[in-house]
DNA sequence: ATAAATAAGATATTTAATATCTTATTTATC
DNA sequence: GATAAATAAGATATTAAATATCTTATTTAT
């Protein structure tokens, strides 16, 4: 019952990209150092997010990714469900057959609730508000500290 | 991000020992049927069970399980636990040395936040609760309907 | 035309979850 | 006490998902 490595890598490429800039084009090398996310791994991400429409893809020389939205326009929930579909905590939450009784279920009900109370959690966070103070890629914000 | 198949059999297993009432003896194989859980695989269920005192388990014939605390003085949130260990949405909530910013990281915040809220929202229900209503174990509650 | 970048599909590799089997232990009953 | 009926506990498959990597193709600046 945790995030994957593929969603918490998903998170921290779309920061970086938003701590650049809206709009700015990085480079594939440059995300996969500074986040340490596998080069080849970051490429399968990448690809899942331009599907979503979440960032655009620039291919040749001087290619690489950029934010499509602004970044107040992202949510947390909307990068990690790219990734890892929509958020249940329990097979019973999305697939209801699976359950017999599943509409007066007790226990169906309390999972209902916590799923969405957490779908809730993490839509009212922006990927701006993530980009805006400290966050965990290494070396980053650099914000040369005045001691 | 989902619960695990072990965890969704050991609340059934549970809620089937509270409807049969505290302290009442059932017999693996009546518990395996009714709730349509493997049999073999309930029996490794119930040894994390008994570990976590939360059910009793009588061997030689006429064996079987019981609930070793009254239904009220459990919560779901106990019973999910036993199973898959303490719920940590991401890995950073549980090990923050797996991010070297961990304490002011805004992202790690959120799963913080995320993760307390789901654990909450488990430990405010009961055994009791969920078995005083309809659940999700076939033929069961079968209160014969009155129509 | 060339080379530098990413795209996309295929394939390993690793890990966790699920399921089952085997042998051992406990205990009610005769 | 012997027997048989139940569970215990450890070991081993099996399955599925996640993670990681490789190969070949495509795009585009120079």
């Amino acid at each position: 019952m945790r995030l994957t490595r593929a969603g918490e890598y998903a998170v921290r490429c779309m920061v970086y990209l938003a701590y650049k800039g809206h709009g700015v084009l990085v480079s594939k090398q440059e995300i996969a150092e500074r986040t340490e996310i596998p080069s080849y791994f970051l490429a399968k991400i990448v690809q899942q997010l331009s599907k979503a429409r979440l960032i655009v893809i620039t291919q040749g020389p001087k290619g690489g990714y950029s934010l499509l939205k602004p970044a107040a326009e992202v949510s947390l929930l909307q990068i990690v469900e790219v990734m890892i579909g929509e958020i249940s905590l329990n097979e019973c939450v999305d697939r209801p057959s699976s359950c017999s009784v599943s509409k007066n279920c007790s226990v169906h009900k309390v999972w209902e609730k916590a799923s969405s109370q957490l779908r809730e959690t993490l839509a009212a966070v922006s990927l701006a508000q993530l980009s805006e103070n400290e966050s965990c890629i290494p070396i980053f914000p650099v914000r040369v500290s005045n001691a």
